[in-house]
DNA sequence: CGGATCCCGGTTTTT
DNA sequence: CCGGGATCCG
């Protein structure tokens, strides 16, 4: 008898996963968890990440269509990676599964089935500056603006009406809560708000908010788009759930509705986004929500060495609710974290450089070294320092590029032929113009702006008189608006048009037009306008100061938000002073001080073999000039034999 | 309309 | 003390 061996040579070299070998019990446990409700509680460093891709992976090798699974994180970066990490460890494309944030998600549902809800094609996504634009032109019509008596700015209202969705209250409750002092203003207040709403609505914008209440609304108001988005998606996995709000739970708990397969993955202690409604209690509120939900704690640390872990771990010990899950490493040498006092902020920025060359000349390269900060502008004497030494680096957080006036200056242009309804960036662009102020805007608006034709606006601009620069920008409306031309044509153009605008206008224009043409680059990857201007919108690139070319050797700064989820051989914390981090903003409340201890752990717990944590005992503020700074309260008290003080040896010059 | 001046407020973190 | 925003005036 003889047997065949039948080799296939038409299939992929398809390495098999020893799932059992390759995992510890509990990640094991998870990831090969296939059917009902999962929580994971997954403390810093445990894997978190490598859990969730070798069940992406699981999934497809049990027969799972990767169509049907949805990942829902935080960044559109994250989901990216895991699914690049997914992709290798299987060797099997997963370009079926759909990745992305809620808000991106929610969007392309809404871009999708927006028209169920009344939404036109080509309705615009705000951002932050958009909204307060917007709300400044409300506060001018309804005639707020000479009110006497406290009111509050644009951005403090922003963030009230943000909170009310996000965190679920009223608004006679939050004022009385948290703004007792424009209580008086509650009448006018609850108008902001309604013309607000009516404005947007009317105009085609959705900020960032309506995208999950539109999406939770798509989903509860039609019952056939919810059965058909559950059917699909019959896997669920969310990350980073300690940082998801009641809203987003809702959302989850809508798609899983006909399946209840979602495994969420989070950890309590590193909640650090309350701000924007995230409550680090949802994630404990998870098994109310999905009844008979396994929960799995993750609590081996993979790493960290042990001293940066004991320190991680004095720090949230102080913290005011406790959890049960216990970090552990096997990585029992390593040096013991250190705690400088630097004279001044200089000296601390040429402690980081120091230390830096010192670690590369060790052969760390510079891409395994990070240096984080509380606040974006924490860093500036660091990067000055940073650029005096040649030493490459990117930041990552803090200011927005986006948000920079010549950025939205030439997004205008596009905007409107995106979507003519767009009254604001109207306003933007006109007022650009020489010689156009409000009275020529006002006009604008009150004989255009009702038909929301794009026609309509280029041809009034042509009928006026003067300024003759309008009849330019109705050239340039004309064309942008005009069938062939790619969308990269189209930014040239404006940036053609927008040129001499920006030089009469900024000081530092040769930076502002860098700014321009690199973003004229990113433009290459796009075809559609609208969809890329939303994704500058929903996921902006990050800051362009001093970029290099990525394939160089850089050394990340990062605030502590944006280092989420990010880990690193040698890690600096600088300006760990009391009133920087903890931010002196967050003195008065209880809630606010526990979430700068969260942070300040997700911080430490970052560093893989080197922890510094560095602070200024001098530093200088505009306010109250010279001040002597304390450490900070969260590594203040930590005995010597966690967090080794150590006098830097920097030599002056 | 746009430049000048005055006055208030005050530096988070991000989708 | 500096910068943004509002207001005033030419």
């Amino acid at each position: 008898m003889t047997y065949t061996f039948k080799p296939e040579p038409f299939e992929p070299p398809v390495r098999r996963i020893d799932y059992e070998k390759e995992l510890n019990p509990a990640q094991y446990e998870a990831v090969t968890t296939l059917e009902g409700p999962i929580l994971v509680i997954a403390g810093a460093g445990s894997g978190k990440t490598r859990t969730l891709v070798y069940r992406l992976a699981y999934l497809v090798e049990h027969g799972v269509d990767p169509g049907a699974i949805l990942l829902l994180t935080f960044t559109r970066k994250a989901s990216r990676e895991m699914l690049t990490r997914a992709v290798h460890l299987l060797n099997q494309a997963l370009g079926q599964v759909v990745g992305g944030t809620f808000h991106g998600i929610c969007y392309l549902w809404l871009r999708q089935y927006g028209e169920r809800l009344g939404y036109p094609k080509g309705f615009t996504v705000m951002d932050r500056a958009d909204q307060g634009d917007l709300l400044n032109l409300l506060k001018e019509r309804l005639g707020f603006k000479k009110l006497s008596g406290p009111f509050p700015r644009k951005e403090t209202i922003a963030e009230m009406l943000g909170a009310v969705v996000n965190k679920d209250l009223s608004l006679d409750f939050l004022l009385s809560r948290d703004y007792p002092q424009f209580l008086e203003q509650r009448d006018h207040l609850a108008k902001m708000a309604a013309a607000y709403q009516d404005e947007k609505r009317r105009h085609a914008l959705l900020d960032y908010d309506d995208l999950l209440l539109e999406g939770r609304r798509l989903l509860i108001e039609h019952e056939d788009v919810r059965r058909h988005l559950s059917n699909r998606f019959r896997y669920l996995m969310v990350d980073e759930y300690q940082d998801t709000n009641r809203l987003q739970a809702e959302l989850v708990q809508l798609l899983a509705y006909s399946h209840k397969n979602v495994m969420a993955v989070g950890d309590d202690s590193q909640s650090i986004y309350s701000f924007r409604g995230a409550n680090f209690r949802n994630i404990m509120d998870f098994p109310n929500l999905f009844p008979g939900t396994r929960v799995i704690k993750l609590e081996e640390n993979y790493r960290s060495t042990q001293p940066i872990l004991d320190l991680a771990n004095a720090i949230i010990a102080g913290a005011r609710d406790k959890y049960t899950k216990c970090l552990f490493t096997r990585r029992a040498d390593g040096r013991r974290p250190r705690l400088f006092r630097a004279a001044t902020e200089n000296e601390q920025s040429r402690l980081v450089v120091a230390q830096v060359q010192a670690l590369q000349e060790e052969g760390t390269p510079l891409s395994q070294m990070a240096v984080l900060i509380r606040a974006g502008y924490h860093s500036f004497d660091l990067e000055i320092e940073l650029v005096r030494n040649g030493i490459p680096f990117m930041k990552f957080g803090g200011f927005k590029f986006m948000e920079s006036a010549h950025i939205k200056d030439l997004l205008a242009h596009l905007r409107v032929v995106a979507n003519p309804k767009d009254t604001m960036s109207w306003n933007r662009l006109l007022l650009l113009v020489p010689g156009v102020g409000r009275a020529t805007c006002n006009k604008f608006n009150a004989q255009v702006q009702d038909s929301f034709d794009l026609a309509d606006g280029i041809t009034w601009l042509r009928q006026q008189r003067r300024p003759q620069e309008l009849k330019d920008l109705a050239g340039l409306m004309e064309s942008l608006n005009g069938p062939g031309h790619t969308l990269m044509t189209r930014m040239n153009q404006t940036l053609a048009y927008y040129e001499p605008l920006a030089k009469a206008r900024y000081d530092d224009y040769p930076k502002r037009m860098k700014d321009l043409e690199h973003l004229v680059n990113i433009t290459a990857r796009y075809q559609e306008l609208q969809a890329f201007l939303n994704d500058l919108t929903l996921e902006p690139p990050s800051s362009l100061a001093d970029v290099v070319t990525p394939t160089e050797d850089y050394l990340t700064l990062s605030t502590v938000h944006s280092a989420k989820g990010l880990e690193w051989d040698a890690v600096f914390v600088i300006w760990a002073a009391e009133g920087r981090f903890p931010g002196f903003y967050s003195q008065e409340g209880d809630d606010e001080m526990e979430e700068e201890r969260r942070l300040m752990y997700v911080a430490a717990t970052r560093a893989r073999n080197y922890l510094a944590v560095i602070f200024p005992s001098i530093g200088y503020s505009r306010q109250f000039g010279m001040t002597v700074n304390s450490p900070s309260r969260f590594i203040a008290d930590i005995p010597r034999d966690l967090l080794e003080p150590w006098r830097a040896e920097v030599e002056e010059w």
